[in-house]
RNA sequence: GCCCACAUAGCUCAGUCGGUAGAGCAUUUCCAUGGUAAGGAAAAGGUCACCAGUUCGAUUCUGGUUGUGGGCUCCA
């Protein structure tokens, strides 16, 4: 007898003769359509497993994430099966659930015919027809050489491969349903029929293992849900994504473009810049409130520098260099090291300390041309970069604080779901266990005092230094990842940063560095697809279009852009010789924030009927209250 | 950088089975003088990304270059 313990702490008697389902119909029969496996103990099982050990038990359905992965290998495992029946040939290789990208699972095979976009339908109705076939999945333990000979026998050389590299003494596990058969680790879904709706959504090439040097493989990728409305939905999404392509809107509002003879480089037209100067302006005076100085370091400094920072030998292959008067120069990919000579050009009292030093810096790194994504990656940004320099007793506060000021800025953008993560000491990594303790500690006290859960992302910190990873949920809930805080024990003794302390000696600061929106042309790419163009009042390129209704009131609108002007209201105004119906139209695909409407009357009174976008009502009020209104609504 | 796809007017896209191209929108001009999502007409606008090759002839076919798009870590 069994002893099985629910999540919420529920207690029932298995029989060992007894499979997960078993279990399940006979004490949880509302779960029964909706399990997909079990996980007891921490580990996943199968439903058709027999109970073999007391402990927790948690069914897993698609409402855990554990539960989703089940359910999205084992549609893996489905399009491997609707591609071995369409292409006898192909060969399968890997099929993994994975967390970003163009779908929730992919598989990659190997096959010589090329499998179009246009073949991808098909294999749709495959595995649909796979899910009414309601195929038992079953699952069998394999004695290592014989799953190779099999493998080998039905082709699957790189599976027989994969075999072969499996650790000693790790089980060898493969499902079956129907004519198919797979290695795998499982769990998987009892059956086919527990699955549901699929789309595949990309296809695309990917080498064995990752590497370019060995064969090329095809991947597939799709996404599935147990509902069709689900799939519909997330569809939607998708379709939603791309109405909200920063590019097209860049394009669309005349914001930015990119040209042939800069690749990676963005031009900024003049509403875009505009956005991007009311965004450096917004930080300037955050940096300020919360005492912060400035500083603005070359774009291009001297070789002996970059070796200096350690830069030459970590970060070489994405730097440009240039030499001049036969002397090396790079063109700086970070902002830190000028910014340490800043630090340098005088002798540092601890009074000095904290010293926060912020820049807008404007940084370039050679990005592989594969890479580059609009403003989502470039080869040339602008980060709203910070330097703090403090005593080791200060860093934990210096962190707060700057926790704080990072998630007071994206408050401010509506970004209010924000999830943090701590990045830890990698492999390679410089500094003591202890020093990396203490900081990997003083970044996690500061996120508990301010009352914020943390994920761990182990190993994945700086060679020089733990961080603190911020990601956002943006308007349609996807996340991004923006600022970091970083923790440096290693460039300040590169540098050889000293403060003089209390004791009269020298003493080597800690470095922080930090930064908020991280990269401007990938944050003002963020806010564009978050607002879809609409941008709130305060940083809008133009808040207010004039509209006139005849050409007679030519005059009136002139004089109301100087009005706006000087009241501080970015303004334009639409003379053209069009009807009124036409300019509305022009106004509203131009996503600006508000449009007055001047015809006879309102000229004749110094009036504007106004108009707010997105409402369908229109008020006529004094030119007057209409920049007072403006302006409380700009002050926020 | 690698793989696949794409590149035709400012934008979105047709088209040419090899005989140098077209629409809608935008632009300019004219008519209409208008009240909250497209009034009418006309004109102008292209070395069909670039460089080679094949051909009597290439925007079209072939190769290369550049740029753009989707991928290229997820692990049986």
């Amino acid at each position: 007898m069994m002893v099985l313990t629910l999540p919420d702490g529920k207690q029932l008697n298995a029989e060992a003769s007894q499979t997960y389902s078993d279990v399940i119909a006979q004490h949880l029969p509302f779960l029964t359509k909706k399990a997909l496996a079990v996980k007891v103990n921490g580990e996943e099982f199968d439903l058709s497993r027999t109970v073999d050990q007391s402990g927790n038990l948690e069914v897993l359905t698609f409402d855990s994430e554990e539960g989703k992965e089940v359910f999205w290998h084992s549609s893996a495992h489905v399009l491997a099966q609707a591609i071995k029946r369409i292409y006898p040939r192909a060969e399968l290789t890997f099929g993994p659930v994975i967390k970003n990208g163009p779908g929730f699972f992919y598989y990659d095979i190997y096959l010589e015919d090329k499998i179009s976009e246009d073949d991808l339908p098909r294999l749709e109705e495959e595995m649909q027809k796979i899910v009414q076939e309601k195929l038992p999945v079953s699952r069998e333990v394999y004695e290592r050489s014989k799953a190779i000979e099999e493998f080998k026998a039905m082709g699957e050389n790189f599976k027989a491969q994969i075999i072969a590299e499996i650790p000693e003494g790790q089980t060898i596990s493969v499902y079956k349903q129907g004519d198919f058969q797979d290695l795998c680790r499982g769990p998987h879904v009892p059956n086919t029929g527990s699955l549901g709706h699929f789309k595949l959504t990309a296809i695309s090439g990917a080498y064995w293992k990752g590497d370019t040097a060995n064969p090329q493989l095809q991947r597939i990728y799709g996404i599935s849900f147990p509902d069709k409305k689900q799939l519909t939905a997330h569809l939607d999404l998708l379709e939603e994504a791309k109405r909200r392509d920063h590019r097209k809107i860049g394009r669309e509002l005349d914001l930015f473009s990119f040209q042939e003879e800069g690749p990676g480089f963005p031009f900024y037209h003049n509403k875009g810049s505009i956005l991007f100067n009311n965004l450096s302006a917004y930080i300037r005076e955050q940096c300020t409130l919360r005492g912060y100085e400035e500083i603005r370091t070359p774009i291009m400094l001297s070789d002996e520098l970059w070796v200096r920072s350690g830069h030459m030998a970590n970060f070489k292959e994405n730097m440009y260099f240039s030499t001049v008067d036969n002397r090396g120069f790079a063109i700086k990919p970070m902002n830190c090291p000028g910014s340490n000579l800043v630090y340098k050009t005088k002798m540092r009292s601890y009074r000095d300390l904290p010293l926060r030093q912020a820049e807008l810096g404007t940084v370039h790194r050679h990005e592989l041309s594969g890479v580059l994504h609009g403003l989502f990656r470039v080869r040339s940004f602008t980060q709203d970069d910070a330097h703090i320099y403090c005593t080791a007793e200060q860093l934990e506060d210096e962190i707060q604080g700057a926790i704080e000021f990072t998630t007071d800025v994206y408050k401010k953008f509506g970004f209010n779901e924000i999830n943090t993560f701590i990045a830890t000491r990698p492999e390679k990594a410089m500094g003591s266990d202890e020093v990396w303790e203490k900081a990997t500690n003083g970044l996690i006290n500061a996120l508990t005092r301010k009352g914020l859960t943390y994920g761990i992302k182990e190993g994945e910190g700086a060679f020089y230094g733990p961080k603190i990873e911020f990601n956002v949920k943006d308007s349609i809930g996807r996340n991004w990842q923006l600022g970091t805080i970083q923790v440096d024990f290693s460039l300040p003794d590169r540098f050889e940063l000293e403060y003089i302390a209390e004791d009269g000696k020298k003493h080597r600061p800690v470095m922080i560095h930090r930064a908020i929106l991280g990269s401007l042309e990938r944050f003002l790419g963020i806010i564009i697809e978050h607002y879809e163009g609409k941008f709130p009042l305060w940083i809008a390129p133009v808040q207010v279009r004039i509209l006139t209704v005849t050409p007679a009131q030519e005059a009136y609108a002139q004089e109301l852009k100087k009005i706006f002007l000087k009241a501080g209201i970015r303004s334009e105004a639409d003379t053209s010789n069009e009807k009124i119906g036409y300019k509305i139209r022009e106004w509203t695909s131009q996503k600006i924030n508000y449009a007055v409407v001047i015809g006879a009357k309102e000229a004749e009174e110094s009036k504007v009927a106004l108009r707010k976008l997105g409402e369908q009502e229109s008020e006529t009020i004094s030119v007057d209250e209409f920049i007072s209104r403006l302006q409380s609504e700009i002050a926020g």
